[in-house]
RNA sequence: GGGCGGCUAGCUCAGCUGGUUAGAGCACUUGCUUGACAUGCAAGAGGUCACUGGUUCGAGUCCAGUGUCGCCCA
């Protein structure tokens, strides 16, 4: 295969590549599991991923970019293993966050919601998010996302309604979905219902009021003037609504008062008091009022005492006609006016602050009212025991574990959820009702021939006008994407899925009703995997949201760094379920690395020995001519592969990008080149060692390439194209095989990486001690090295290479030579090795060195009274494992050495 | 009220199943126009791992409790 032999620039520039190379993928069609330029072994399970489709209400913000890095490194690294890999995309309407979106715009431009009527309204959208929809997909690309857009899906294309229609009229029929009339949290500014999860309890200062009611007097049927009872409300209004009183039973201050009536002022309505366990007799005055049609707890004591229940609130949450006097006010107004004519009766006993939780919509932020409405529900009960089951028989994980507690809590707890929205922009519900009252559920395409109970023809019925919760639609998502309910060959290959990637926030929102939806209707878990990500947060740890004008545009991001650096920063701070900071350091962190990697790469293609001729293919370098550095670097590399490799496969994934920093930067750059060099220059080596030296160089960087893929896809296929490729290489990074840690296993070395990680310790000591001593970094130092048994032979051969990175003229002494003794001007004991240099002696230098080599003898000491310490205690060496208690006795023997070796040249430095 | 998480260097965070001397990035100090890279190189300083007690030969890591900040549920 023909390599390029174009130059690299001197510089990191993403923005002259990133585009083109996209373009190259799209071209080649590596992203489809079955593209013309997959090279997939189908034989393998495939891996999929099917991507969480963000809200089509605009653009997409680092949240989603994080999401995504995570899926497409995921993605990557499976299609790189040859697995036939699927990460599909999509879009979701988000009824409720459209609308709220498109009525503001619309409002702007001085229309509304009714005054356009259902259709106009309708085509508006449609236009609206047929440009979001570009602007979205463009900033998933530009990311690059390596998603199969031959199969990108929206969640109101028409499968997906299908889809919806057939699940609804499924659970419909098996007895999961009904039709009732129940007390639902109502969002006046949304004008429609939202679910539980949906409300937010805020808390808020409010006032608590102490009114009276007069009981009825038994004789002459009217109001009592000084027989009173009275009670505590935050929500006065409600007064208008009021259909009890209630006490707890044992409330010795009430107990004559139960059975008796009450009148309510304005409606003048004469209300029983009752006695129901649920009341708090230590709250307020200890009796309650109770409005059934407006309040959770109300509710259900109306229902147990089979109370009247009377709306009295609108759908703008104004007073209707029950309210009499007050109808047509907004609630506030009325609460202020109720309480001013409470006062004027004599009726208003107190007023006080008042601490309390206030359910508030998640969208508008409108103080959510309770009312009655008939509406759709799903019976989760069922659905959540089996949702349950799967979690704890370990068939889907979630990753980190302890969601799974939040996850069982959660559905233990389950309430029936309430699918009907109030809203125009949706799946209509499939339900027609008939005059009678019947209803009939179809998920045929164009509604009922006929009512199911009483026949009457098409005609003459009606559709339900509300739509699904967008959480329906959504719950399908993992099977609707790929045909449900047809037998799709996408559905049959693909289904169920392998990992689902989200935020941790949406765990009940939307995995919960994935995973119980899925289980009813496709008797499967969705998914073996549920990963958790954090949510982003800014600079300071706050919550990025457009009103804290703290949000960042993934695209700004890109522009400056790069969408590598992007991605490398997100993925390094992606702990499971834990928030993370993002700031623009982080962002350098990413760029800065991929820099480096850049220039690694420009130094290693213009270091080619001349004997090797430009565009030759990938060698596998000969081993017989192989250094010590040479053998170092390649076993680096191949401990790289295995810790990558775990990390992954542990979805520990901030480990990954950590396990390549070092490895690329602190090791291969910061030695391995270092150390090469020095062979690749000199001339007097013969070819074959110069040139197996550069073919270990390659191999090196072919193999962090390849593993920092999936994490930098952009940078590292513009390199990996630059570089001589194996004859079976395919032309793109992004399809070329994962390192296998089985084969590069065998490149480990233990003795070669003790034995030059010694070597880069003595360098080391050579560097601090002539920093210490203040020698000038230019001068060249005579200095005697002992390397003693078997490290001489690796010191021999890395002289010329210690020699260059510690800037001394070096005379190695035998293996037998284990100490320099009291020698030399500068001495360095480390590793087992030791280096005697020979500055230009003046009395500072000395002064120096002295107070240096009694700070490390310090040290030493100390670690060595500590080792001698424990090895001393024989329940250490009893019940210690062996290679603890042997490495101790090493360790010990080693420091020993050394202190005695700094002993004795303190004790000449003294003479 | 119930549950979960964070607390490790000035800042932001790693530290997996307990094992020699607790790491990184940024910031800081000193010195470098070293023929890949100043988006860099070399050397360095900086930590009673929130606190108390316990288990253990050995605890940042396990257990119990306390404090504090945050999140979820009710």
């Amino acid at each position: 295969m023909a390599i390029e032999t174009r130059e690299l620039p001197k510089a990191y520039v993403p923005a002259d590549f990133e585009a083109g190379i996209y373009a190259r993928w799209l071209a080649a069609d590596v992203f489809a599991p079955d593209g013309k330029g997959s090279r997939a072994d189908q034989s393998k399970p495939p891996f999929v991923i099917i991507q969480p489709p963000p809200n089509i209400t605009g653009s997409l913000h680092l949240g989603h970019a994080q999401r995504t890095s995570v899926e497409d490194l995921l993605i990557r690294h499976a299609r790189m293993q040859g697995h036939p890999t699927l990460f599909l995309p999509g879009l979701d309407h988000a009824s409720i966050a459209a609308q709220y979106v498109l009525d503001k715009i619309i409002a702007a431009e001085g229309e509304s919601r009714e005054s356009l009527g259902r259709e106009r309204y309708l085509d508006r959208m449609w236009r609206f998010i047929n440009e979001t929809r570009e602007i979205m997909l463009g900033q998933q690309r530009r990311l690059g996302a390596s998603t199969d857009w031959s199969r990108l899906r929206f969640t109101m294309d028409e499968a997906s309604s299908k889809a919806v229609r057939v699940a609804f009229e499924r659970l419909y029929r098996d007895g999961l979905a009904y039709r009732t009339e129940a007390l639902i949290n109502w969002c006046p500014g949304c004008r429609t219902s939202v679910s539980d999860l949906e409300t937010i309890p805020t808390p808020e200062v409010g006032t608590l009021w102490t009114l009276r009611y007069h009981l009825i007097d038994e004789g002459t049927g009217e109001p009592s003037p000084d027989e009173t009872i009275s009670v505590a409300t935050t929500r006065p209004e409600t007064i208008l609504g009021d259909t009890a009183v209630a006490v707890h039973p044992d409330d010795d201050r009430y107990r004559a008062m139960v059975g008796r009536r009450a009148r309510i002022p304005f409606v003048e309505r004469d209300v029983p008091i009752l006695a129901d366990d649920a009341v708090d007799p230590a709250f307020g005055t200890g009796a309650v009022k109770v409005t059934p049609a407006h309040d959770q707890n109300d509710y259900e004591l109306g229902k147990r005492h089979d109370l009247p229940m009377i709306t009295v609130l609108d759908d703008a949450a104004a007073v209707n006609e029950a309210g009499d006097g007050y109808a047509g006010l907004d609630r506030y107004e009325a609460r202020a006016r109720i309480v001013a004519d409470l006062e004027a009766r004599g009726d208003l006993l107190d007023s006080k602050r008042h601490e309390m939780l206030i359910g508030r919509c998640q969208r508008s932020n409108d103080v959510i009212e309770p009312r009655l409405k008939t509406q759709w529900f799903v019976r989760t009960k069922p659905l959540a025991e089996a949702a349950l089951a799967v979690t704890r028989a370990g068939e889907t994980r979630i990753v980190p574990a302890r969601f799974e507690a939040v996850w069982e809590h959660w559905l233990t707890n389950i309430r029936d959820w309430n699918v009907s929205r109030q809203l125009w922009w949706g799946h209509r519900i499939p339900a027609w009702y008939c005059r009678d009252g019947h209803i009939t559920v179809t998920s045929a395409e164009g509604g009922p021939d006929a009512c199911e109970a009483c026949g009457r023809q098409a005609a003459e019925l009606t559709q339900e006008t509300d739509i699904f919760d967008t959480w329906f639609s959504s719950g399908l998502w993992p099977f609707s994407t790929l045909g449900w309910p047809d037998r799709t060959p996408d559905l049959e290959r693909f289904y169920p899925t392998s990992v689902m990637e989200t935020g941790h926030d949406i765990l009940f929102f939307w995995v919960a009703r994935m995973m119980m939806l899925g289980l009813h209707l496709t008797d499967a878990a969705p998914f073996h995997t549920v990963y958790l990500s954090g949510l982003i947060r800014d600079e300071r740890g706050q919550r990025m949201s457009k009103t804290k004008g703290n949000v960042v545009d993934p695209l700004e991001v890109m522009d400056e760094a790069g969408a590598d650096a992007l991605r490398f920063a997100v993925i390094h701070g992606a702990t499971p379920g834990q928030d993370q900071r993002f700031g623009s350091r982080k962002l350098e962190t990413g760029r800065n690395f991929a820099n480096k990697l850049w220039n690694a790469t420009r130094f290693v293609l213009g270091a080619r020995p001349e004997s090797i001729p430009a565009g030759s293919a990938r060698r596998i370098p000969d081993a017989a001519a192989l250094g010590p550095a040479e053998r170092w670097i390649r076993s680096r590399a191949a401990a790289t592969v295995e810790e990558v490799d775990k990390a992954i496969s542990e979805y520990q994934l901030a480990e990954v990008t950590r396990a390549l920093y070092d490895g690329i930067w602190s090791e291969f750059c910061d030695w391995g080149l270092e150390l090469a060099k020095v062979r690749l220059a000199d001339a007097s080596l013969p070819a074959v060692n110069r040139e197996a030296t550069w073919w270990t160089l390659v191999e090196a960087l072919d193999t962090y390439l390849r593993l920092l893929h999936p994490v930098m896809p952009y940078i590292t296929e513009e390199l990996w194209s630059v570089l001589p490729h194996a004859a079976d290489d395919p032309e793109l990074l992004i399809v070329a095989s994962w390192p296998q840690s089985a084969r590069v296993g065998g490149l480990r070395d233990a003795g070669v990486e003790r034995n030059v990680g010694r070597v880069l310790d003595l360098i080391r000591g050579i560097r601090n001690a002539r920093a210490e001593a203040r020698i000038q970094p230019a001068a060249w130092l005579d200095a005697q090295l002992a390397a003693p048994g078997d490290v001489n032979a690796a010191v021999r051969e890395l002289r010329p290479a210690i020699e260059r990175l510690a800037r001394v003229k070096a005379t190695v002494l035998p293996a037998d030579v284990a100490s320099l003794g009291a020698q030399g001007k500068l001495s360095v004991v480390a590793g087992g090795l030791e280096a005697s240099l020979f500055p230009h002696a003046d009395p500072e230098t000395v002064d120096r060195e002295r107070h240096r080599l009694e700070r490390e003898l310090a040290q030493v000491e100390t670690r060595l009274e500590s080792a001698r310490a424990r090895l001393a205690d024989p329940a250490f060496t009893g019940r210690a494992p062996a290679a603890v208690v042997d490495g101790t006795r090493r360790g010990e023997s080693n420091l020993a050495a050394q202190a005695a070796s700094l002993r004795e040249k303190l004790g000449a430095g003294n003479q």
